[in-house]
DNA sequence: CGGAATAGTTAACATGAGTCAACAGTTGCC
DNA sequence: GGCAACTGTTGACTCATGTTAACTATTCCG
């Protein structure tokens, strides 16, 4: 991380980062049209992405899930109604406030996002495979660093 | 992973590929969430990646269309008439087959897909210029591999 | 020519998901 | 003690999107 050039190179990596971050917004897009005809069983796009992040991201209290889902805490309250009523995560009182409720994903629960994590990797391993070695490593750095560039939710 | 060196065999190959995809599977899902509050204008997300579409992939048939955004003719018919309602879009007759009908970007339909991309580009311009140069080259050098791993040649 | 296939539209309906506003319980400050 | 602030739920909508099925117009072909 202390590389030595930022100063000098100022305005060329401003240019890196918004071709960089236009072609990710293209590319994001695509993969999702891609990968949205992998649907498994009955959940919605919603529902889907809140269980994923209740198993990703352990117990979370709903206003905490609410932020990070992006939706308001009425929403979310619908959503996760719905994935207890099918047994995909449990709500238990937080000792210490009794206003608030933990989300815990239940065994049931993390089968289901395992199963939808596998329905869109086996999307993208065939064409995956058909990469070099060489490409293989060059996307796999690039992946870890996309990691990160996604990594901690903006506002920490 | 990073155990030795994976691309002796078929069998370390094929492990990467199904890392690589449900990494890339799950970045998606989180690269989603961050970019879903990006909202510009009034247009659905449907709505918005048919727009998207047209915009990239030049004139397209109604049913060319409705085949890359994975709905039926019908769903996409919906769509495109709200789009055309909207001045984002032209229906024009296939000459050679009056059955078909061509759908064509309008410049309003052009600037409108141009804001949605620079607003999800927004979003990530900040985080990725935070990078260092030496990882932006490795974001670069793995988004031109995912671009040809999602296929579809970009014309930018 | 005439029937079958094709392209697209439209109607009727189902559903997921989001909003705001009102409400209930809990907590905590003064 | 009392009231304001916070957490979450629920009611009453709205909206975008998706489906199937029926219908029109056109094209293809035997």
């Amino acid at each position: 991380m202390s590389t030595l050039t930022p100063a000098v190179t100022a305005r060329g990596a401003d240019r890196d980062d918004r071709a960089a971050a236009a072609q990710l917004g293209d590319l994001v897009g695509r993969l999702v049209r891609m990968l949205r005809r992998s649907h498994v069983g009955t959940l919605g796009p919603a529902s889907a992405a809140a269980l994923v992040t209740v198993v990703r991201s352990g117990p979370l209290r709903m206003g905490d899930l609410a932020q990070r889902e992006g939706v308001t805490a009425a929403a979310l309250s619908r959503v996760v109604a719905a994935l207890e009523r099918d047994g995909l995560v449990e709500r238990s009182a937080d000792p210490g406030d009794r206003r608030s409720a933990f989300v815990t994903a239940s065994p049931r629960g993390r089968d289901v996002a395992q199963a939808l994590r596998a329905a869109r990797a086996a999307v993208l391993v065939e064409r995956i495979s058909r990469l070099s070695a060489a490409e293989r490593e060059t996307l796999l750095a690039g992946l870890a660093i996309l990691e990160r560039v996604v990594g901690e939710p903006g506002a920490h």
